[in-house]
DNA sequence: CGATCTTACGGGATTCGTAAACATA
DNA sequence: TATGTTTACGAATCCCGTAAGATCG
């Protein structure tokens, strides 16, 4: 295969034109060195496509059948490149993004909505999982970037702070709690605490943080959905402690609880942004990413 | 459109093998050109392609969608050079030859058998008719050459002398004439004739050598198809005087007639081969006239 | 340290445009 | 003679291969 496409659209330009000068011009180019293109193109091929005369130019037989092949051919290569130059200029694209169930119910929704009314063209996946299945979904490669927990030192993930998400106190209103603008640690320990279990990560956090005043975490009640743990604290049965964004105003309003952030430097989720290291984002997916980064909050609440 | 067919098969090799040095053995070439040629296509197209790491080299999404599209539109474009090597080779390919009735029933029967024969994937057709329409054929270029009579100084056509066609004089056994090798032109004044009619090139050629000689032409007979001729002499009405190859052996001796040629000069008609001088041969026209050439004597009886 | 990709650079091939020659109606 | 194609040739560009540099496991 020994010609190049420029041939092959030169042979095209003249076949539909009839004629070389008009062909030339078609395709910004002097006469004779389109006269040197299409004989280059002849010789490659080892046959002669055009018959030409001096008052016209005529398809030969094998030139007639080649025509068609020809245009279909460069159709599909031109199509391939407009669509390229679609993703490039992130017109079209698919982006799959992994998300802690939190940010995926509260901060992601939004920015979703904004994104796809600004980018028509752009579909937005989204995988909801913990941590390390976030972590996962990004080194596999079956998401594009993650938001997650930052991971230490794994080589194939970089991780960005995107954003830092505090405990909360959940509690019903006429609750004590409610005269303050926030809620500190000890507080915690005057009341019935309902905690997320222990699959949760922020749990982890929570555990430490009693722990690193000297107190054992002792719940009334371990809840495995946030749901329960809301109803619980609806019943007057305690104070809820859980991320702000996973008891986010929503839930709270429905349920007509309040919340405080719980005022303790490590009774804070940090989230952060993940990315592989062993791919490169697509045009599509870089886009969404900087929609992330604008439209997430440097903490919430 | 800024980019080569080699930068496309260059991607796909690389996909392929998933390694630049590889691949770039297998498109015999150095491994830094490869990347050159790679990054050259990814900036033309805007995007990226593939994603390398020092160890592996992986597809981008896009890239992934690009694969399959180039290596089917590779494929098609390889599929096309090698139907035109074919084309070249004379392996493959459509002859639309148009001849004179008489040619098309005897001289290219046998010439067609033996070509086709020795060119499998060559097809010839044959269109016939009278001088007039062959040289239509040609022109129009709805036959690749003709066998018909040289036409003086038409531009668009060249002829070359094929064969000469004598005339004959067709009588029953036992005719006088069958006691000679051949026939003058004034044993025809002492019989009575039957000439084909003046549709047919031929019978100018008879009026003319009549006329040559002072003589009139009074032919007893005027028949408008050969095989009505040759009842007329089958029932012993006269002699007839037709093109040889026109009451060609088969004819005569189905009808169990006589023939002989008539030795005059201007009773001899020339065959050639016409071609256009607008259009080229293609390699199996060129082919197939060589057959033709080669197969036709000089001269027929 | 070894395997692999990228950058740098000089030399050679390709291809272009201008100008002139050639062909045909 | 007018229109259109081919040939000739100097100049610019493109592209390759070698060598050196950079990166990652």
């Amino acid at each position: 295969m020994n010609f190049t496409l420029r041939e092959l659209e030169a042979f095209l330009g003249v076949a539909r034109l009839g004629n070389f000068t008009r062909a030339a011009k078609a395709l910004n180019m002097s006469q004779p060195a389109l006269t040197v293109r299409i004989r280059h193109l002849e010789e490659a091929l080892g046959v002669r496509l055009l018959d030409r005369t001096t008052r016209s130019v005529a398809l030969t037989q094998i030139g007639r059948e080649f025509l068609p092949v020809v245009a279909r051919v460069l159709g599909e290569i031109d199509a391939v490149a407009v669509n390229a130059r679609d993703v490039a200029g992130r017109r079209r694209g698919v982006v799959t993004v992994a998300a802690l169930p939190s940010a995926a119910s509260t901060l992601l929704p939004a920015i979703i909505a904004a994104f796809k009314a600004r980018h028509r063209g752009i579909v937005v996946r989204l995988r909801d999982g913990v941590a390390q299945r976030v972590t996962a979904l990004v080194k596999s490669g079956e998401a594009d970037f993650g938001i997650g927990s930052p991971t230490k030192r794994d080589p194939e993930l970089r991780c960005s702070p995107l954003l830092s998400d505090p405990m909360s106190a959940v509690f019903p209103p006429g609750h004590p709690f409610e005269q303050r603008a926030a809620v500190r640690l000890e507080d915690l320990l005057t009341v019935p605490l309902i905690l997320m279990d222990s699959e949760y990560s922020v749990r982890t956090l929570v555990d430490q943080a009693f722990e690193s005043i000297g107190k054992g975490v002792a719940p009334a009640y371990e809840a495995s959905y946030v749901s329960t743990a809301l109803g619980l604290v609806k019943a007057g049965l305690g104070v809820a402690v859980l991320a702000y964004s996973a008891a986010d105003e929503a839930a709270t309003q429905a349920a007509a609880l309040r919340a405080r952030v719980i005022e303790h430097p490590m009774l804070v989720r940090e989230i952060s942004l993940i990315e592989s290291t062993r791919r490169s984002l697509s045009p599509a997916a870089q886009q969404f990413l900087e929609a992330v980064r604008q439209g997430a909050p440097r903490r919430i609440a």
